[in-house]
DNA sequence: TGCACAATGTGTATAGTGTACACTCGCGAT
DNA sequence: ATCGCGAGTGTACACTATACACATTGTGCA
């Protein structure tokens, strides 16, 4: 049950506008680059004058970088509301479900790693959320792998080796390229990782 | 025998203003990010006004095309460079030319694969200068592989899934990703690709 | 109930951006 | 000698993020 996005007419204060600048950013980023993507023109979709969201943000970046973690956070849920009893094949899955999330939501998925800007993730609630969301793939490769036998680092090199598939993957697919090249030359990221997996 | 890249005092013809601008941008990208690189800072650096830059580009946007084509080239000069006999070792050490590449000119690689803006990849230098780059990988892929059991796609397959994994590894590097992790935990990309090549 | 205050908006201003347009300069060919 | 044209300059515009002073309003306290 949330507030209206939109200041109601002549109402002086907006009474939501946190919120409302999160919600109107968030729709943008689903709809069009970053770059095309002002401060002046999300004051104005929310109904405020342009210096309005100084009030509730410091700076765009901050915007941004709230709208990163909610990314994040987003993809954290699909992760969780994934059930596969399988535990390599869960992995394998997840691997769909993250390169799913980046293709499906572009814009929000650069932003969520920086749009060159690593300075983003100094933001505290993003580097949270950052950091969930890849506790859910170390989690599902410790599933993935026979107890026991890894040590914490063994543990993270593998997460990573599958993060910096799935991450890799994407940004070709994202950054466009995918497009000139034949079909069926790009593997899904999944098909990269299953053999590993499975061999683990 | 270059030119140089400040325009003589009291010539009102700079002589070599194209190249002096695309030296002027990589150096600037060499040293700070793409954010912090304006048209106007760079028509100064080369000592001329900031329209100058327009006889010979037709946007900032082509000027970091030219830039990021120069930045392929420079890689595949590298890879062209390095010899190593045994051709499953090769592309061992290629992922790790490539990532060093990456970890090396961080900016520059970033301005390579689009800076966020897709559209760059439509300029045709920058296009073929990226295919040609990948081409060696390809070959590199070829070699590596057991002749003539792969077709053309399957090929593909096996650069591309090379590509992914040391794409996403540079961009998880030079984005930050490494930073907040305990040392030890990020493998190099060409530790996780190795037991997969040598299996080939 | 009234009032000060803090929170949250507005308005105006500044410095910076990419780029369009009209101009001016000066070298090379006629 | 002069004309044309390639390559600069200068000015202008629309846009950006953001700083600062001011206006308005909801709220806790007398």
């Amino acid at each position: 049950m949330s507030k209206p996005v939109r200041k109601p007419r002549n109402a002086y204060h907006h009474g939501n506008l946190r919120e409302a600048i999160l919600q109107v950013a968030r729709r943008a980023l689903d709809q069009g680059a970053y770059e095309s993507l002002s401060l002046r023109e999300l004051a104005k979709r929310a109904g405020v004058t342009a210096n309005a969201p100084y009030r509730h943000f410091a700076s765009k970046d901050e915007i941004l970088a709230e709208v990163a973690a909610g990314g994040f956070v987003q993809m954290t849920e699909r992760f969780d509301a994934y059930s596969e009893p399988d535990a390599k094949e869960r992995l394998i899955r997840l691997c769909d479900l993250y390169t799913g999330f980046a293709v499906e939501f572009p814009h929000l998925y650069r932003v969520m790693f920086g749009i060159d800007k690593p300075a983003l993730m100094e933001h505290l609630p993003l580097h949270e959320a950052a950091m969930a969301c890849f506790g859910r793939l170390v989690a599902a490769t410790a599933a993935a792998s026979a107890p026991g036998i890894l040590d914490e680092i063994d543990l993270l090199k593998r997460a990573n080796a599958i993060w910096t598939v799935v991450h890799g993957w994407s940004r070709l697919a994202i950054d466009g390229m995918t497009d000139f090249q034949p079909p069926g030359a790009f593997a899904p990221a999944a098909d990269i990782v299953a053999p590993v997996v499975r061999g683990w």
